[in-house]
DNA sequence: ATGATTTTGCAACAAAGTTGCATTCCCTGT
DNA sequence: ACAGGGAATGCAACTTTGTTGCAAAATCAT
């Protein structure tokens, strides 16, 4: 069995070709992708419809996450390990948004760090976005 | 000379209504506005379009930033100081959206904790954003 | 293989955002 | 106070993005 397949098994989805599709199409990028992003790649083999809803599916089965950015346009990662719990993820590194080549990446190895909210806020999820040039871009 | 003209001023903008009124409905918010907010309070008196363009015109001038959210829709707040410089905002406090009042909402004392990022990258802005439950709604 | 269940494509729609242009408004100088 | 030039606005038309219902197709368990 693939990778691809045994991503989906466990996550008890049904293999169908477009899903298999879509992450295989994750799997080799290196960097976050927005729903526009897989559309171009795939849309000739697939319907805009299914890729909405296949990245719906994802986001809730904690295979990839989603990524906030102040330009309205929400991009797409693979989640590293299974990282839903009770369900919200719980991603915690810092995600990095070049202003030059546009591109955003995972920073896995840049850890979120902690801040202490007031008195009465909840903490559920977190996230931290950096924008600025990235290393290939410089 | 009022408040919300002299913000206007400040920025070298020409003071007509609909930015005052604009302005005046985020002086009166406690939380932070979508587009959609604004313009579901003067659609009657103002153009899609021109709300459009205006919150563009605050955004470029360093009267409001915008938060970003994994929801897909950006939301504004009023700036505190002039905090553009060099062409990008500077603001450095955390951001909170509360799941269960959908409200989103500057939390101004939380400074936002410095991160080292890995050799090569530079870093323009930062931003984080928290989601929970706010003290209301606990 | 068969049938129940899930997924997909299509169509139709709704919402969000953009652009060009004519009209109106604001500001400056007189 | 008024006129003229430049900026902002409204409107129309359009594009892009996201949603929904339903019938056809694909998947999976038996
Ligand atoms: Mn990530
Ligand atoms: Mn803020
Ligand atoms: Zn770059
Ligand atoms: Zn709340």
């Amino acid at each position: 069995m693939s990778q691809i397949e045994s991503i989906l098994k466990n996550s008890t989805l049904s293999v169908t070709t477009g899903r298999k599709r879509i992450l295989e199409i994750f799997l080799s990028s290196n960097n976050a992708l927005a729903h526009q992003d897989i559309e171009s790649q795939c849309a000739d083999e697939y319907d805009r419809v299914t890729i909405y809803r296949t990245l719906q599916t994802f986001l809730e089965k904690g295979i990839i996450h989603n990524i906030p950015s102040t330009d309205n346009i929400t991009r797409y990662a693979l989640c590293n390990e299974a990282c839903i719990v009770s369900g919200h993820h719980h991603d915690n590194h810092v995600h990095f948004k070049c202003d030059s080549c546009g591109k955003t990446v995972c920073l896995d190895e840049v850890t979120i760090p902690k801040v202490q909210l007031p008195k009465g806020y909840t903490m559920k999820e977190i996230n931290m976005v950096v924008n600025g040039v990235c290393k290939t871009c410089r």
